[in-house]
DNA sequence: ATTGACGTTGACGTAAACGTAAAGGAGACT
DNA sequence: AGTCTCCTTTACGTTTACGTCAACGTCAAT
């Protein structure tokens, strides 16, 4: 289980278009694990997957403590049927957070759109000699 | 022009769910100008779209000096031809902008939604007796 | 006249998310 | 052996977005 593909710290800080400290602070909020060859670190696929979901999640202005207690949440045992519940009542909780989200994110482009109209038409004006 | 309806600071405040300090903050960076009887502040309904604005573009992530611009852009004099080719540009990069964080809310809904099945899934196993 | 509610301006404190040296180990080339 | 390059940790600095006093003005009610 310990063999496939692996990366330096400066191969997926390059990849990513993140710097090392980033990534190392990343591993010191426990966002990342990655395994250690003697000193160095080695990253896996897991890792390069757990990355692209915080950075998306960054995107997203979402804190890192709550990314991580999100990919917790993917990490979790599902064991035990206490587990499953809470996993799945957290995950609707997410989700709707997300859909407000997208909600705000509509209205704001919609908003946008209504300006830009208005701009066209300023300009149009313009264009037939106002 | 000077009729209309009026806020105090604590109305406002409360109102937003934000505090007076907050709202303080805001004006320092320009984001809010509300006039003032004396000393005080006195807050018409143009601060409260304002406002509203900013609090929205706060939970999608954007960092006040950009919430800053964007408000901005929409007071911006759109007289000459140029300063409106101007705006729509910067319109056109907003978009954009928003586009693609709404692509990254769809994939993410979508990953819990995948997730959340596989947890369903754990659980029917469970009642079936596993 | 004093109390209380509400407002004001500093100005220092803080948490998050890194940036940025400083100082050094370890393997590879010349 | 010396120099590069890449990695390491430690630790203080910085920016953003406010929180949190402190010290004070003002108006209305008791």
């Amino acid at each position: 289980m310990t063999s496939g593909p692996t990366w330096t710290i400066a191969q997926v800080a390059r990849e990513f278009n993140v710097t090392h400290r980033t990534v190392r602070h990343y591993e010191e909020l426990g966002l990342l694990q990655p395994e250690r060859r003697g000193i160095q670190r080695v990253f896996r696929p897991r890792d390069r997957t757990r990355l692209a979901l915080i950075l998306r999640g960054k995107r997203l202005g979402f804190p890192l403590e709550e990314i991580r207690t999100i990919l917790d949440l993917f990490d979790a045992p599902r064991g035990r049927r206490a587990q499953l519940e809470y996993v799945l009542g957290q995950l609707d909780e997410r989700r709707a957070d997300l859909e407000r989200r997208r909600r705000d994110i509509e209205d704001a482009i919609a908003e946008l759109g209504d300006f830009e109209r208005r701009c066209r038409a300023d300009l149009a004006r313009l264009d037939d000699g106002g």
